[in-house]
DNA sequence: GTCAGATTAGGACAATCGACCTAGAAAGTC
DNA sequence: GACTTTCTAGGTCGATTGTCCTAATCTGAC
């Protein structure tokens, strides 16, 4: 039945996000989820197994929420906005436990896990999206550079609040990210500048 | 004989920052260090006393590095700048395994490990020498801030290279860092210029 | 040379790991 | 109703985990 395969792969993902990868055993999943500890292999072979499935509803959750975000934001600096801002949103579990995205992929490199390139793919996502922002800002030559800045301010936020479980020092630095966004609105820094969304 | 419990320490250290906390067992510093696993017990009776004796070991290098750089740059803001460019200068492991830090400190935060706060005490070294650079610079109000700012863009440089494995993206960084910096040299932002060291 | 203390190797211990099997319950088809 | 397929519970498997013990060896003081 695919409710429990569903029910497997959030316990999964939240226990991985929580412990860690290689701290999380079959029996805790299984506990968290209330079936047999045995009950695992019919649904999924190997851990590597909920890893992928877990990473790949990642995958699905990330690209759903920023669909959302296309639509509650009109202006692509806004949408930057959220995303920016998302370490506020997301404070009560960042604060314990840092960026699921970031912390998952540093714990696979370290294993030289397979699936580590696969875990990456959900930056991937993010990045893809904030590029396509920043070109509608008009910064399409900076555009991946930005993008992967934006990307490593919120990933080095989240591990020192994390680290020090500060809440005032997001704040600071959200401020300081907001204020370099709004600098890039105000110069269009375009060599040529374009009308026409391409 | 405390050369064997040096040895320990120092293998420890290594695999902790290759593989995790949590993936390294006592056979696996045994085999790296040379002797028996049950000989383990004689210098250290847990895991988790190994685990502190890497850290302090750890505060112990930092200082000592960071002491070094005094004596090698005159300019404080030289001195900041060799803490950006540390990302270039051990570009071959962090391409692997990511800030050690870091990296520590998120796992213990994950696995609630009682250490979690004494591996975050390597952050604060840095911070306070950070601090007292910048204070140096002139930016005695901002230098808590300015400092954590520093930490984080090398936080989220480090993991986001990592997994990408990307040198060029972490050039860019730090030119945009360095930036960052000379912007701060040139103005010296001093509400009150201040003479005498407080 | 003797002897006490430090260091070592090797293994035992219970617990837990991921992986796997089997018997039977449940669900669905005809 | 009989029958097939899907799902589940419980348990076993060898390997490995951290911890701990003991007997042997080494070292240095006297």
């Amino acid at each position: 039945m695919h409710v429990t395969q569903a029910a497997i792969i959030e316990c999964a993902d939240e226990l991985f996000y929580q412990q860690g990868f290689t701290h999380t055993s079959f029996a805790q999943i299984a506990a968290k989820v209330g079936i047999s500890r045995g009950n695992f292999y019919h649904h999924f072979k190997t851990k590597d197994a909920i890893l992928d499935a877990v990473i790949e509803r990642r995958l699905e959750k990330t690209r759903h929420m920023l669909k959302a975000w296309e639509g509650k934001s009109n202006t692509p600096a806004q949408r930057v906005r959220c995303f920016i801002k998302i370490l506020t949103t997301n404070w009560s579990s960042i604060r314990l436990y840092g960026c699921p995205v970031g912390t998952l992929s540093t714990e696979l490199g370290k294993l030289d896990h397979p699936q580590r390139k696969h875990a990456g793919e959900v930056f991937t996502v993010f990045k893809d999206w904030l590029v396509h922002q920043f070109v509608a800002m008009g910064q399409q030559t900076l555009a991946e550079e930005h993008a992967l800045h934006v990307l490593a301010f919120s990933q080095g936020t989240a591990t020192l609040a994390s680290t020090y479980r500060d809440k005032s020092f997001v704040d600071r630095e959200i401020e300081r990210m907001c204020q370099w966004l709004q600098s890039l609105e105000k110069s269009p820094a375009g060599s040529h500048s374009t009308k026409g969304d391409r």
